[in-house]
DNA sequence: TTGTATGCGTTATCAT
DNA sequence: ATGATAACGCATACAA
């Protein structure tokens, strides 16, 4: 049996002459050991190329430095190319590196993925959690918070409960979009909604429906799920229900791009003859023929924030219960 | 000062009427416990709500039951929206979540970054890490396999450590790309080649060169970065380098949708004039103006098998050194 | 300022 | 088959 494991806080200890309380100390930054041996620690820690056994430690402190990211795998949008997924991973990470925790991420798609992220994250084996992009009312996010696990999510829960968000203000940006399509003439704006099971999906389209009734114009609605394949779908819907129609909303890029290519497809001139406005701006957006016009999102910095309030929630402290973070009308060649 | 935590081992023992150790046999499912004892003491873990401490377990067992995944976090590629960072990761996360472990997400981007990983994945606080998409010669899968951590890259690493790894036949499906460009009665064929820092672009480029070589044709070739930017200025290059070119190979599908744009801006039709073909098959292929013929690679099967290496690997067993997946050409309109 | 002693919640070894 | 008991590596209250 070897012993040869690595240094642990006796090793370096014995090694620098002094106690494993003070080596912890030095470890842990505390300015109450003499320069004298704290420099000694550190020589002796950098000899023997000690780390810390972050599962002993945190089996005292009762911390764990590490806070789960749930997302839901099934969502095609999580999936699919647009940078919704890599856009919070990215805008997370950079907030948790500069707190040194670590990220552990969790799909949780199946009822027994779901599962698993249940018992981990209710087990307290990570110190908070972020909820990306939820379906339905999902009864994780509150149950975490009754049991005083700190929970942050993007997009307000659907079932009510008071829990702290971060989202963008998605009727706003609607609203500017489908006004600039009103301000260019266009009278008969269709809109291809998202899914109404998700928030982004809801919102979007309660956009599009109080902005056109505002308006006096009448509403034309098909519903997507955020993927091509369901845009490209439900843009043959529309312009089977609706052949008239100049002009049309799509909640994300992704089926814009889709139905710009059905449009095209059918003979119809982008936009001559239907204006199309997107919601992302994804990089995709500025490559489509024509580039499109399309409602931005900062999709890194919902991340960030996400994270800055889960952070501060697990260190004891409050926060505002909800964080909108706006949007912006990018104008390309679709309208 | 709160006693109120959640419940223990030694709690489940007490409601149980049994000893802990007998809790943590029926925990860990050991065989040799009596039907009736084992079952009391499921139903005492359910009446508390019993869930075993991890830190606790993973200070005892040697073992964290996590998995790190290193990401350049600065690679563009891993950030725009091709599919190849989402792929990765539920590749990964399907064989973690069969195998009941966690996943830990790092981003490699900066220095200190760098630094952040080497300390935690030295520090043993996983069982096993896994490098995506890998820059240059990174000395840390190596330093890693030479303390004895089980580490799998993707893509054979640059400094050529004997390191196991698994990538896709980047040689073979270019050759196929290429092949086919010159069956079609393509002679002055181009290339947009990715970062001669990164195997996949290396690779690529290799591909490209020995089947033109092969055939007697001359080479052209511009480098990008895998990302549409630098396929835009790639393509500009070389129309201004070679106005005669009949057909380009590019490494990547996000910088072909770059330059199958310059290319219509130039006023060149495509296939018509110039052919072209990409790599990867992410979803956007198929909604490019017009669809783009390019090679596929399993992506999400990379991270698959990665893992299944690494599995492998840090439960002791032996592994082949290298898992070279499949490519395929996928015909479309630009090819 | 430094050292001693204790406990965090498990698993595993050894008796029984 | 079950129960004591000893680690695992660390942080911290308390003593010095």
């Amino acid at each position: 049996m070897r012993t040869a494991g690595r240094p642990t806080l006796e090793a370096v200890a014995r090694r620098a002459g002094v106690s494993r309380a003070t080596v912890s100390r030095v470890v842990n930054g505390s300015t109450t050991v003499a320069e004298e041996i704290r420099e000694a620690v550190h020589r002796a820690v950098a000899e023997l190329g000690y780390v810390p056994n972050l599962a002993a430690r945190s089996l005292v402190t009762q911390r764990t430095d590490s806070i789960a990211l749930v997302m839901p795998e099934d969502a095609n949008r999580v999936f699919s190319d647009d940078q919704f997924f890599p856009g919070i991973i990215r805008g997370v990470s950079q907030e948790l590196e500069a707190a040194d925790k670590q990220l552990v991420l969790m799909l949780a798609g199946s009822p027994a993925g779901r599962e698993r992220v249940a018992r981990y994250t209710t087990g307290r084996h990570v110190d908070g959690v972020l909820f990306a992009s939820l379906h339905a009312a999902d009864p994780l996010p509150a149950l975490l918070a009754q049991l005083g696990i700190p929970v942050v999510c993007n997009g307000r829960p659907l079932d009510g409960a008071g829990l702290p968000y971060v989202d963008v203000d998605h009727v706003g940006g609607v609203s500017r979009a489908v006004e600039h399509l009103i301000g260019t003439g266009r009278r008969r704006i269709a809109t291809i909604a998202g899914p109404s099971d998700m928030v982004a999906g809801i919102e979007r389209l309660a956009g599009y429906r109080q902005t056109v009734a505002a308006a006096g114009l009448s509403a034309r609605v098909a519903v997507g799920d955020f993927t091509r394949e369901s845009g490209a779908a439900a843009m043959r819907d529309l312009l089977a229900q609706h052949p008239d129609l100049d002009a049309v909303f799509v909640a994300s890029d992704l089926m814009a791009q889709a139905a710009l290519r059905t449009l095209r497809e059918a003979g119809r001139r982008v936009p001559d003859d239907v204006a199309v406005i997107g919601f992302d701006d994804t990089e995709t957006a500025a490559y489509t023929e024509p580039p499109l016009t399309t409602v931005r999102q900062p999709i890194q910095e919902i991340g960030r924030q996400m994270t800055r309030q889960l952070l501060r929630l697990a260190a004891g402290g409050s926060i505002e219960p909800a964080l909108v973070l706006p949007t912006e009308l990018i104008l390309r060649d679709s309208a």
